[in-house]
DNA sequence: CTGAAAGCGCTTACAG
DNA sequence: CTGAAAGCGCTTACAG
């Protein structure tokens, strides 16, 4: 949308009267530069608004290939595929720039295998982390060395507290927490009664989204309770014997929030009290047991955290600072949660 | 994700043993070469899977402004700020590349503007135009004509039968009106009985939300009832007039489908009725009373079509198509529409 | 500390 | 019909 022909490292160089190669190396702090050379490149370069072509750059530099390493954790759902999905996207889009992005996978939740994961993409020459971070000291002082090394961390899905990191590309978890209290008043009215089960709350993102629950019926909602909540990882047979239990020791629950796996048992749960199709169930993601649900009037919405947008955010990130040196605008870049029901398919 | 140094233009001219020059001919159709030549380039190329590097391509074309025209015509909502801004985020992507675009708006659904706003841009020389194509039979045979002088054209929002178009960009709204029962399903229960307002449904996007919402009631909600279905454009007094004859000769109707503007007038006619948060209103977009109606009660969801997507990814399709001369894999790009409800914001 | 030159992978006059 | 050469805007050894 300009008009005016685009300044460029050579006319900076005739106007200053110097050679290409140096304005390259002030505006790209390569170092060696008389100082008071160096202060009017950058004069002239401002009076301008000197922004480097990152087509040009991309073309000079193609010689060495620049990688993009994504780190994740295997999970049983569909979660992960999308992502992957909208990482290849963006990898078809950046290609041309010389940038390219290899994916790697830990062990489900395991610490040590992310550290490993960590490490080897540092010694082969990573350029970018892309990352679903565990919550644990040794991650927090990992990434922290990284940093130091100069090798940006943009966290995925999860976050990390006093840590360096380039951007947090998520989910907004609180919201999606506020949404499904407004959900289970529309489908349970202004006194629902919510159980939730939940994965275990020590996943900064995963808590967010409880908070988001609490806060809402604490201020908004306040005819609504929550009755109970119960933390299980995603196992069929805890599934069934808690939701079992919470159901039969709080018969006035109404609301179930499924924000975890674990479904099939839960609901032969329900099933077994003959609750199924009663209950207002509202769940999160898109696993396939929840689609099925969907379909059968079981589930009535489920929350999700466009997982594809979310990869294809996160290597767009990393690419921007490769090619063009340029942090995000936003720190955090909060996807919106969006509500899938039966005919959204 | 390759590992084997990428094919170029030179590698080829080597592989021949002919000029760069001439393999370029052959690659991009420009002619004047001998056919024997010819095809021993086009064969080689394809062995090596050749994919011309875009950024280099970008680069050599970069003397020349590349412009890319954006015709929208007016409307009194927030859509149109938003796929605008949703062009200017692509629009910074792709100035590296030497591509620009403007915007070029419209008197509000004039043919006569929209066929002058074509005209102006082929004479300015844009090489690409992306339009919200109003249904007429002058602007069908324009379209074609475009498509002859080799001037791709990417549909946003509405679409043109008969035409020579490179992609359709919107919203699934058949979807959107098969979601509107749903979430009546979901509101009001088996039995809704439901109202809808409508902009004309001439424009062939509007017609296939009503589509939607009949096929759903007609196939998979038999219990509930389309009772009837006012048309109006968006003009508040004759919003209160029509919304109020509706409800008053229906009484039974539970259910509102707002799919249109003229929501003030309409309000006013509910209110006038005591039918305030009484009636199940969802509605479609977000303009400012919509906003402001969800956080009051007054609408409980409404429908979205993602409009800075939309932009977005219209301003993509045309710039790769462009650059890379690629046309994008789906003809009709369709975006999933999204429910909004009041903790959506 | 600085400049001249070659190169990234393509396109484009120009000459023949 | 074809090739040699210059150029797009940057980076990168290399020489001094």
């Amino acid at each position: 949308m300009t008009k005016s022909p685009r300044p460029t490292l050579k006319m900076i160089a005739e106007l200053c009267g110097i050679s290409r190669g140096t304005v390259d190396r002030v505006l790209n702090g390569r170092g060696r530069v008389k100082p008071e050379i160096a202060r009017r490149v950058e004069e002239i370069a401002k009076a301008l608004n000197y922004q480097p072509n990152t087509v040009a750059k991309s073309l000079a530099t193609q010689r060495r290939d620049i990688k993009i390493c994504a780190i994740l954790h295997v999970q049983g759902n569909l979660f992960y595929d999308d992502v992957i999905k909208g990482m290849e996207k963006a990898a078809g889009e950046i290609k041309d720039f010389g940038i390219s992005i290899a994916i790697k996978r830990g062990a489900n939740f395991s610490v040590e295998a992310q550290l490993r994961n960590i490490d080897e993409a540092v010694s082969e020459g990573f350029k970018a982390i892309i990352l679903i971070p565990m919550s644990d000291e040794r991650i927090v002082s990992r990434i922290n060395a990284l940093a130091a090394e100069g090798i940006p961390v943009v966290y995925l899905t999860n976050f990390l507290d006093r840590t360096d990191y380039l951007c947090y590309v998520g989910c907004d978890y609180f919201k999606s927490g506020k949404m499904a209290a407004e959900l289970f008043r529309l489908l349970a009215g202004d006194r629902a009664r919510i159980g939730m089960i939940s994965p275990p709350l020590t996943m900064q993102s995963i808590k967010l989204r409880f908070l988001g629950l609490k806060a809402a019926i604490e201020t908004e909602y306040m005819g609504m309770t929550l009755v109970e909540v119960v933390e299980i990882p995603s196992d069929e047979d805890l599934a069934y014997s808690l939701t079992l239990d919470m159901l039969r020791k709080h018969p006035d629950i109404d609301c179930l929030f499924y924000a975890t796996g674990g479904l099939v048992g839960g609901f032969r749960a329900v099933k077994d009290l003959g609750l199924y199709r009663k209950l207002k169930i509202v769940s999160v993601d898109l696993a396939k047991p929840i689609m099925e649900a969907i379909n059968d009037g079981g589930i009535l919405a489920t929350i999700c955290q466009e997982p594809e947008d979310q990869g294809y955010r996160a290597v767009r990130i990393a690419f921007e600072r490769l090619v063009a040196h340029s942090s995000p605008k936003e720190k955090n870049f909060l996807i919106d949660p969006s509500i899938k029901i039966r005919q959204s398919f």
